[in-house]
DNA sequence: ATTATCTATAGATCTATAGATAATGC
DNA sequence: ATTATCTATAGATCTATAGATAATGC
């Protein structure tokens, strides 16, 4: 396993120095300011928070973020950008793999995408999903984003297929999956996420498919999965929530 | 039934007339103006929409508004509040009124109020339902406003075990089914919406009781009670919806 | 020389208030 | 007199730029 260099680095680096310290996680000033925004936007919105707000809670003036990002927009087209990647990979993984797991190869599917991508909206340091629902992430520039959503949203449909043609399920399985996913971000902002939000959403699925009886099974094939296709990602943000994923 | 004078009064009562005459529906300038924000704050957010967007909507000036709302934030209030009301009102009287309707009727109970709250969500002239997710809305002054929301979300909670208690679903079925409801402004925000996406949600709820086989019954049922809760209302805006969910 | 910070500020908003004006209706 | 609009503006932001300053490393 390949391992980044993240003992806190207090060599103080090129640059001139902050007057004031910084308490934010994140290895570089751009990973604090990053970090700072999510919690921010998130918490109030992107209209809402000045970049005096993000500034202060990094630590540095105003004007010094101005060196690692040219707009605010870029702020969040970053975050953005984070949000939905680990989950569309993942989906795409599971779609194109090989199904070998026999009869209830389909349910295991649709299983483990709702799976991990809920454990993703679920644990995430902050709560990433409600940035969908700014109305700033609707503007043009932030169309590539948009795309990689709808992307998974048609997975999730096609998954959904997949499963309605060899159980009780009708057609629309897929979107009703997506749309239970998508509102954790809901249930999570209003402080009612539990332990097992997530995978009790991934059963409600396989239920509404008629295959509660055969949960247990759904679950191990799921968790097969997500330990095959769930590990590896770019920045190694997945890799937590799907150790969590398997735990569960 | 009342009728409430809706002729379009060209009397143009007393006051300085406008220099620009307005195109906005409503019966007066304050119903003007929430149509307006609606539309903007709906569209673009709250922080992103100034007064004066507000006001050439209406095609007043700025300081016009003034006289009708002493702040911004009212105007937010005023629009938040008739939000919920409605869907609130039916579920209190579906849950308090007589079952009558036999050994379906918890299911019918649960179906119809999906039905009714998803419809409002649905058809009503603006997507409304995303001013809940507005950071903006969670400010302690509309804090009332939210109350009433988890006043909602409890009924179905307990309208969901009634269910849970006489069929095979669990206990968490009312959760589920406030989650669909809700995601139904996700899918009208993204324009996903068809004419029986809340007829086909309300479905969904009753097939994850287990009893899908029962649906017609269940649906008639639920009709039912829609024709006798969700007619009167405050202000006539509910009955639109109730006629269409029954059409469906 | 390069990098990352700083101070200072221009220019563009945006909300809410003060007070004038033009209608109606008693 | 009352109502609903108007003009004008104060005061508070907020984003992004210009240019100085203090560190590192070649």
């Amino acid at each position: 396993m390949l391992r980044c260099n993240n003992e806190s680095v207090t060599t103080t680096g090129p640059g001139r120095p902050r007057k004031q310290q910084a308490v934010r996680p994140g290895a570089t000033a751009r990973d604090e300011i990053l970090d700072a925004a999510a919690e921010l936007f998130t918490g109030q919105g992107f209209a809402n928070t000045s970049t005096r707000a993000i500034a202060d809670a990094v630590g540095i003036r105003q004007s010094s973020l101005y060196h690692h990002f040219s707009t605010k927009d870029e702020i969040l087209g970053e975050l953005l950008g984070g949000t939905v990647s680990t989950s569309l990979a993942f989906a795409r993984a599971v779609k194109d793999g090989a199904g070998e797991v026999g009869e209830l190869t389909p349910a295991a599917r649709l299983h483990a995408v709702v799976l991990f991508d809920g454990s993703q909206l679920c644990t995430s340091r902050w709560n990433l999903g409600v940035l969908y629902h700014l109305p700033e992430a609707r503007a043009e520039i932030f169309q590539p984003f948009m795309a990689a959503r709808t992307e998974l949203r048609t997975i999730y449909g096609e998954l959904g297929q997949e499963l309605a043609a060899v159980s009780s399920a009708d057609a629309g399985l897929g979107d009703t999956a997506f749309r239970l996913v998508e509102s954790l971000i809901n249930l999570r902002a209003d402080g009612l996420i539990s332990k097992d939000s997530a995978s009790t959403t991934a059963d409600t699925v396989v239920t509404l498919a008629g295959l509660r009886e055969k949960l247990p099974a759904v679950r191990a094939a799921s968790g097969e999965l997500i330990s095959r296709y769930g590990e590896v990602n770019s920045r190694g943000q997945a890799s937590d929530s799907a150790l969590a994923a398997k735990s569960a």
